[in-house]
DNA sequence: TCAATATCTCAAGGATCGTTGAAACACGGA
DNA sequence: TCCGTGTTTCAACGATCCTTGAGATATTGA
């Protein structure tokens, strides 16, 4: 997914918040499976209605998704809107820096072979 | 550079702003030899005043350095800043799925054997 | 030293954002 | 159908952010 620069000031705002960001760190721990309205709103300590309001704006910005699942809605992390958030990053802060990619590259490297670990990669 | 959550969160904010948004772009380009504030200020549109005010939140957030040069001042990219913002992305909100560090070690490799062109790179 | 240029700082105003609490809505079970 | 649970919506308020314009500061050249 290549993102825009519109899609990307709405990913950045969406990250410049306390609240949110610890919420997206937990829901790509989470993973595919994602967590409830309310158990996300728990683990970051945050009311009911604050914690929908900072998923509305989180799913809003493409950096999370919700499904129902019986009385609760089920949020979990958006991998392609955040990995389009990495590469417009990347490409338009860094284009032809490799001072900036190159570190980049080194942590790919990590997740990829922490992942080929747990055979969750195809790498 | 390691960044941490308050200082990755100051980044965030720096970069959910069109302005500071277009003025890092920009400064990217530039390369280390950077640009003058009021150059910067004329490229993005913005008064003297309000370029001022957005060039320091960013240098604030790391983003950027400055450096005066007889009358004027010139800010240039903070590459390790940038890079820092990369790999927070890619550790803390990526950790151990694939899905979004393959996609960013694709646009590094890209990046690296650009560079590797113009011989600005050491890989 | 004086004037001109480049930039920053400050205060004021409006706009946007986040929080709170109350009320509405959706779903499942009795 | 009614009640309880989980979640969202709404309005109101304070806090923060951005813009503007005026004035202050730093540097250079005459």
């Amino acid at each position: 997914m290549i993102l825009e620069e519109p899609q990307a000031l709405n990913a950045f705002g969406a990250l410049s918040q306390e609240t949110r960001l610890r919420m997206i760190r937990i829901l790509v721990q989470a993973g595919p499976k994602g967590m409830s309205a309310g158990a996300i709103g728990e683990a970051v300590d945050a009311s009911s209605s604050g914690a929908s309001f900072h998923l509305a704006h989180l799913e809003r910005a493409g950096l999370i998704q919700s499904r129902r699942e019986s009385r609760s809605i089920i949020y979990s992390a958006n991998f392609e809107g955040l990995s389009g958030l990495v590469e417009f990053l990347m490409r338009d802060c860094c284009s032809g820096h490799p001072e900036v990619c190159l570190p980049a590259a080194a942590v790919a490297a990590e997740c990829c072979t922490a992942a080929t670990k747990e055979n969750a990669c195809a790498c």
